[in-house]
DNA sequence: ATGGTGCGTTTGGATTCTGAACCCGTCAAG
DNA sequence: CTTGACGGGTTCAGAATCCAAACGCACCAT
């Protein structure tokens, strides 16, 4: 497999890596959900190469996590916004964030803190069941075969319940 | 910035996406989630090139991610397994996963289910507050200043509260 | 002696990234 | 009416990274 035919996989990771997974990209939807919208902030903030941001930016485009709007005319200029589609991804940049915070931040202080305006606390963001609301942890959880496009059998390859 | 200073960066995400931000890494993370332990394994599985494989597994070794384990002797052969500080990385993988099944999934079918041992159901995971326990929404997170290295005032630039 | 297994490393050519410079439309000042 | 600034890109050469195939090595089995 090559690194350009991952959206073609039968795997969601693979598909949302194809999006996501590039150099870079996570780092601009950070500052995307930081309220940054526009082309010379994100180079700025970021320091990434003009010719890499505007490619990134396209591709993002494209795959519906940003969407590219004129906020001004004359000369026509545009920026960068998220799509619903793009704010979904909050969740990743919060675990993204969180375990960043635990497991290397210096001697535990962390950059940023955030806090929830509905209870107005400082929190983490916790991974939970939809169906019964308690933490995840991996070996709570059972993989089981879902749909899969060819119509075969999905290789249950790795699926005895050893721990890690 | 180029991309291998990102460790130096006073940002959890950064640090994060410095260990796990290069290509291929997030989907041997899956793999080994998936219980997949061995060089041969990963390399079929993934499609990825020997040379790449080996230095991405080196890489989350020196970063405390996996660890390299002897399973026999004569020959000596290692396998690689997910440390503590690799388990911590599940919610990542599931947020990952949940976006692809709902953003790039084709007819909304999706590869694979996730079955709770705990309460039995098939769940979606979901990121709550740790204090409130309400699913969280970016617009309803406030960002604010942490501890900075350099005790500077943090710059609040984009923190203007714009919806996005 | 030959072949197979598991886990890598070496090597040369193909992609991708970086840094610097350049381009374009518009406005404002000199 | 020329010059400069601003915002948002593109072009281009050299550096870094990735890919595919082959090779190396320790052991075991035939």
């Amino acid at each position: 497999m090559r690194w350009r035919e991952l959206d073609q996989q039968e795997c969601s990771v693979a598909r949302t890596v194809s999006v996501i997974g590039d150099r870079w990209t996570l780092l601009v939807l950070r500052e995307c959900f930081l309220r940054v919208r526009r082309f010379e902030a994100f180079q700025e903030r970021l320091g990434i190469t003009r010719p890499l941001l505007s490619e990134r930016l396209q591709k993002l485009v494209d795959a519906g996590v940003l969407e590219r709007v004129a906020y001004q005319e004359r000369p026509t200029r545009h920026e960068y916004r998220l799509t619903p589609r793009g704010l979904d991804l909050y969740p990743v940049l919060m675990a993204i964030v969180h375990w960043g915070d635990v497991h290397m931040a210096k001697d535990g202080r962390r950059p940023l803190l955030h806090r929830h305006r509905v209870c107005g606390h400082v929190f983490d963001p916790v991974m939970v069941c939809s169906e019964c609301q308690e933490p995840l942890k991996a070996g709570e959880v059972k993989v089981e075969p879902g749909f899969r496009a060819d119509g075969e059998t999905p290789a249950s390859a790795a699926q005895t319940e050893a721990p890690w």
